[in-house]
DNA sequence: ATGACCCGCGCAGCGGGA
């Protein structure tokens, strides 16, 4: 089986390349994050088309996440377990959840901890700390899965280009690093770098400054599986070509295939 | 020397992205 995650950076402005993208690679599962668009303005019907229905948790403007699949889904989630919703207000739309082919694909966008000063911080802490425990609990109940999706998180120095981002960034802080190791150390496996051992393997170029053309990327767009599907991994890779479209996102999708079981 | 974008909203310019 094959699935992809994808930060399209607005569906509605992308879906052309989405429609593209879909055509040409046929994955089982497509996770989109930043769609920026609440569900009744998602392109639904263009999808269906194209063979994919959708699953849409949606805001207006920001944020915003959808899973499209050619195989039948059942949604498990539409926010991250644990995680409490601002005071007297709605979930923001980072998290949504299906179970397909056996398997269960948490797509997330995590907050990028960079805007809204010490509380915008630990705002991202907090969200990666609900993650941490939500994949503990499926691990305890021995449950296939996925998390895949925008981390906003360069685990390792290799994982950004010298000086794409200063030391106290929120992608690369220790705090925010410690809680993506701690994924790992529960026993999930960074699949790119599964596959990839070493050396820059990015997904994500800033639109300013000359950076896709200078190569000057990120590493944050990541896929984490758990053991048992680790042990079926065979592809990993993050799809540069698609940066080169017109209009492009600013990230690339990062493709995942695993033997059948 | 060192490149300054792109989105939604809504019609100017700002907040957010990373």
């Amino acid at each position: 089986m094959k699935f992809a995650t994808w930060n399209v950076n607005s569906v509605r402005q992308r879906q052309g390349l989405v429609t593209d993208w879909l055509a040409a690679n046929r994955p089982d599962l497509l996770l989109l994050q930043e769609i920026k668009c609440e569900a009744g303005q998602f392109p639904s019907d263009a999808f269906r088309e194209a063979g994919y229905e959708s699953e849409v948790v949606g805001q207006k403007s920001y944020n915003g996440v959808a899973i499209l699949s050619r195989v039948p889904v059942a949604v498990m989630h539409r926010h991250l377990p644990g995680l409490a919703a601002p005071d007297g207000g709605e979930h923001q739309a980072r998290y949504v959840e299906v179970r397909a082919e056996g398997i269960v694909f948490g797509n997330l966008y995590l907050p990028n901890g960079n805007s809204g000063g010490a509380d915008g911080y630990a705002a991202k802490l907090a969200w990666m700390d609900a993650l941490v425990e939500h994949a503990r609990a499926m691990l305890a109940d021995e449950t296939d899965f996925v998390l895949a999706g925008d981390y906003n998180v360069a685990p390792a120095d290799e994982d950004f280009a010298p000086g794409a981002l200063s030391a106290d960034d929120a992608l690369i802080r220790p705090e925010t690093r410690r809680r993506f190791r701690t994924l790992r150390w529960l026993g999930l496996t960074d699949a790119l770098r599964a596959l990839t051992p070493q050396g820059p393997v990015y997904t994500f170029w800033d639109y300013q400054a000359g950076c896709w053309p200078r190569d000057r990327g990120l590493r944050i767009d990541h896929a984490m599986l758990s053991p048992r599907l680790a042990e079926r991994l065979t592809g990993a890779m993050p799809d540069r070509m698609e940066r080169d479209r017109p209009q492009p996102s600013d990230h690339v999708p990062l493709v995942v295939t695993l033997d059948d079981a």
